[in-house]
RNA sequence: GGGCGAUUAACUCAGCGGUAGAGUGCUACCUUCACACGGUAGAAGUCACAGGUUCGAGUCCUGUAUCGCCCA
């Protein structure tokens, strides 16, 4: 029968068929509750602006391995995917249509931002229903671009639970935290600094302001006292905020300026006159040890304003423009235009003393990268405190295990210092406040609907908060809200607290913190046992992949090109805890090749298979199903294994536990290695070479041989163990095997992962005797250029049993090691034969006709002489030592003790030769 | 300024008290009927540097250098 299957994987013919049937067989969804063990964990939502990026890939890659791993395992399996409305990122997006709409001709560098202001003017032009309903348009058209691309990729997430932040559902959750939150005083409003971002008009928090290190300068400044008498120097980076300043503060520790204390002085360029106070705050080291105050535009500042009670005054408005209050020679110029005028104007009054450079840290929007405005502004804020202090405890005591483990005390050292959190935002997409305004009597009311009239005087109508939530108050709901909270469903019930999360370390704070807040807060409970933190993908150059130096990966493209499984691969392998990965074609071509030759091993076994009768393939068939309680323990009676079996199983069993632990652990990288030797170096290489004759030979007769039950077993355990990782093809393999009762898919079907009892140390031993030979034998061959021919080889040892072993499997032996035929006998070789090799516990000599390059083989003595004489030192120092014998464990000294004796055998050998070749 | 991490073969990285490892690359040989995205064999490392602890240190401790990240 003619083979149809092709020599070389061709992932692209595969992968979006099972792609797709996987979708539209939600097969990922989990079973009602049927007593087995659940495993759930709820995604980290991608934006819907965003498409996968390879961080991402990584991300579900982990996730998905773990998911499959669990479902094989038996347990009832959810992953919920879902997205996140991303405020910021889809408003600038639509503003930015909407402005290319409106000026469809602009182009070049500056296209950007033109369209970008004036998309805003047309956004407040046509009003919060319409912006709102374009929006959601926008989110039609392209919000499915990452649902799509986690489908190709082959994500087993249940697509019936799929959520969306801005769901109706999920708003009312948000809403009710809100309102909840605001009745117990943990939500405020109020007026202080916050961060703006002048170009998105809108306040951020903290964690949105990115440092940068950027050059800038001091500028010292004079400021005159106001009788006349000298003058006071301070020094500052933004001389612009001058004109807000309401006093001058300095250590009241500073002797320098002890007798300026309580003065006045006259601010230059508006006269005002501004006292001269002391405060703690003030760093003596810093400048001239006297620095200006300017309480609207500083947050250390305003909290000095607090303490003495210094006016406000506003000198930058929400565009980063000065207002009046600035002066009427400032008024309406840019921040930076009021520097060039502030500077200039003080120098032409002889006030500006002088100019140095100083490196500062500038704080930018982390969305737009514009500078920072630190404004004084009426937002809305959430108190951490009390929030902070459950969720610092869960982490400290286990309940919430962090892991890597660093990133545990980063989580905490970021909680102990945890300031309010700015939650309103001046945007339109997002969640509406719950608050409305009487203007008549200044009332705020927080309800679930909207108010017909004032609660307090009764007036109407209301002015409705137009403010929306920060993104991350509604993300940080997430695990429990995306379950029918504040329902109290049946999804809640049974998949809260979640098991796991896994995220990038970027948003620990944003989304893994705020989730275990908000989840002790609402749910009593932590939001998931385990959260762990996994890598960053960097280029082959370790850079950091960013839009602007245009290194990144494209993901679907990556997988378009050599297959997603060889992608995730070597994503998984390259997984090691704490380490970035530094991404590369070469690294995911080895993967593919890995995945080629899984593909040909399976190619091997079918293409054999075929010529099997048919009655046979049912027989096989029962070897393919796992014994209940045991899973792939061997099935053949025992007189059926040999000793190549009892290996392969045995090694099976232990690969599998290992296994078992690395992925607890969230070691990817040990599981993938572990399976990746295991199938290429250990059932290709090995075992599959050495049943070959057995598999190729027709088989006449009734019942299959035990060669076929335990190849087709072991190959059927193998393809379980790589499931996880190539999901594709080890799926489309295991659709060829002939199953007596073949589901949908090798993933949903049951796997004993946990195998112990099934090592076998003894076989291993004894298989690796045999290897030792087949080995050592190759090697001689090679070093001595016969690797072409067949010679003969004589096999010396001691050892009776070892000697039978080696008959036993004589056959097998020949073929592997490329011998015509091998002669065996009790003793040791004489070394001054040349060709004569000296295993561990037997010589071996291989017999040939043709001459011997005798300059070889001396180099080869010599080289093998130095290299034993460096270890034998070494052993031999360690055993002259008597703090070693008398302190060194027992079985220690016995290894070094056994190793010195094997040593000197192979170096006497050695140095025997050596004296017959030279 | 504070904190964290890294430094092991040409490259990318494992290993974290008891004989230095892998993948890629490199060298030689092999187109043998699963696979040249293959097979067989081989070469290749003062484990950044300096001290210390220990019978024994890539592995633990201290310091130094270089690089990276986070926070202010």
């Amino acid at each position: 029968m003619e083979t149809e299957i092709p020599k070389v994987y061709l992932p692209e013919s595969i992968e979006h068929r099972w792609a797709r049937q996987w979708v539209a067989q939600n097969l990922y969804r989990p079973a009602d509750e049927d007593g087995r063990p659940r495993f759930c964990l709820v995604i980290p939502p991608p934006n819907i602006t965003g498409m996968l990026h390879m961080g991402h890939m990584l991300e579900h890659t982990e996730i998905d391995i773990l998911m499959r791993w669990h479902r094989m395992r038996g347990e009832n399996v959810l992953w919920l995917p879902g997205t996140d409305h991303a405020a910021i990122a889809t408003q600038m997006i639509v503003e930015r249509e909407l402005g290319r709409e409106a000026l469809p001709d602009l182009e070049g560098p500056q296209a950007k931002s033109a369209w970008q202001r004036e998309g805003q003017r047309r956004r407040r032009e046509m009003g919060l229903e319409k912006f709102l309903a374009r929006c959601w348009k926008w989110k039609e058209e392209n919000g499915g671009t990452i649902r799509r691309q986690m489908e190709r990729l082959g994500a087993s997430v249940d697509w019936t639970r799929d959520r969306f932040t801005l769901d109706p559902a999920y708003t009312r959750a948000v809403q009710e935290v809100f309102i909840r939150l605001y009745e117990e005083g943990l939500i405020y409003r109020g007026q202080y600094i916050v961060n703006w971002c002048p170009r998105c008009g809108t306040a951020v928090s903290d964690l949105e302001v990115v440092h940068e290190e950027r050059q800038g300068h001091l500028w010292y400044i004079r400021y005159p006292f106001q009788d006349g008498q000298g003058h006071l120097s301070v020094a500052t980076t933004r001389p612009e905020t001058m004109l807000g300043d309401t006093a001058v503060a300095v250590n009241p520790a500073d002797d320098r300026y002890r007798k300026a204390l309580g003065r006045q002085i006259v601010l230059p360029l508006l006269r005002r006159v501004i006292p001269v106070i002391a405060d703690e705050f003030v760093d003596p080291k810093f400048g001239t040890g006297a620095v200006k105050v300017t309480p609207a535009h500083d947050p250390n500042d305003y909290a000095i304003s607090q303490r003495h009670n210094l006016p406000r005054v506003v000198v930058i408005d929400e565009h980063a423009r000065m207002t009046a209050d600035a002066g009427e020679a400032y008024r309406g110029l840019d921040r930076y235009e009021a520097r060039e005028a502030v500077v200039h104007d003080l120098r032409a009054q002889g006030l500006l003393e002088r100019i140095e450079d100083y490196p500062l840290s500038v704080g930018t929007c982390q969305r737009c990268k514009s500078v920072i405005e630190p404004l004084l502004s009426t937002q809305w804020f959430m108190k951490m405190q009390p929030l902070a202090e459950p969720a610092i405890r869960v982490v400290e005591d286990g309940q919430v295990r962090i892991s890597p483990a660093n990133y545990q005390k980063i989580y905490l050292d970021w909680m102990y210092k945890l300031h309010d959190w700015c939650i309103s935002r001046q945007l339109w997409w997002g969640h509406r406040i719950p608050a409305w305004y009487c203007d008549a009597c200044g009332a705020v009311i927080v309800a679930r609907q909207t108010p017909p009239r004032c609660s307090k005087c009764s007036s109407a109508p209301l002015r409705a908060d137009t403010d929306t939530l920060d993104t991350w108050f509604s993300s940080g709901l997430w695990p429990f809200a995306t379950l029918g909270w504040p329902d109290e469903s049946e999804d809640l019930r049974r998949f809260y607290p979640n098991d796991l999360m896994i995220m990038g370390f970027d948003i620990l704070f944003f989304w893994g913190a705020r989730m275990i807040m908000l989840g002790l807060k609402f749910m009593k409970d932590v939001p998931f046992r385990e959260l762990h933190i996994h890598a960053l993908v960097r280029d082959a150059e370790r850079q950091k992949m960013s839009k602007t130096k245009g290194n990144v990966l494209d993901p679907l493209e990556v997988t378009e090109k050599y297959g997603t499984d060889a992608v995730r691969f070597a994503l998984a392998i390259s997984a090691a805890p704490g380490t970035d990965i530094a991404f590369s074609d070469e690294k995911v071509e080895s993967y593919r090749a890995f995945a080629n030759k899984i593909w040909n091993a399976g190619r091997f076994i079918l293409m054999n298979l075929q010529k099997l009768p048919e009655a046979l393939h049912s027989q096989l068939a029962q070897a393919l199903e796992p014994i209940p309680g045991l899973g792939f323990e061997p099935m053949a009676a025992p007189e059926h294994l040999t000793l190549v079996d009892h290996w392969m199983f045995s090694r099976l069993a232990t690969v599998t536990k290992e296994m078992e632990e690395a992925l607890a652990d969230f070691r990817f990288h040990e599981a993938a290695f572990d399976i990746y030797h295991f199938f290429w170096h250990e059932f290709c290489d090995w075992y599959l070479e050495w049943v070959k004759p057995e598999i190729a030979r027709p088989v006449e007769g009734e019942k299959a041989p035990a060669a076929w039950i335990n190849l087709a077993r072991v190959f059927e355990a193998a393809l379980h163990l790589l499931h996880p990782f190539m999901p594709f093809i080890t799926e489309e393999l295991w659709h060829l095997l002939p199953h007596r009762n073949a589901g949908p898919s090798i993933s949903l079907t049951d796997f004993k992962l946990v195998n112990e009892p099934g090592a076998d140390p003894i076989s291993e031993k004894q298989f690796e005797k045999v290897q030792e030979l087949v080995v050592t034998t190759r090697n001689a061959k090679a070093e001595m250029g016969l690797q072409k021919q067949k010679p003969s080889l004589q096999v010396a040892s001691e050892d009776l049993r070892l000697l039978e072993l080696f008959r036993t499997h004589q056959e097998a032996i020949l073929r592997l090691a490329g011998l015509q035929a091998m002669h065996l006998a009790r003793g040791r070789l004489a070394a001054e034969m040349l060709g004569v090799r000296a295993g561990t516990s037997f010589d071996l000599r291989v017999l040939h006709e043709e001459k011997v390059d005798h300059e070889a083989e001396r180099a080869r003595l010599q080289k093998e002489k130095q290299k034993l004489e460096q270890q034998l030192a070494q052993v031999q120092a360690q055993l002259s030592n008597q703090e070693f014998l008398a302190r060194a464990p027992r079985e220690v000294v016995r290894g070094a003790e056994h190793r010195q004796k094997e040593l000197t055998g192979q170096y006497r050998k050695v140095v025997d030769s050596l004296g017959k070749a030279g």
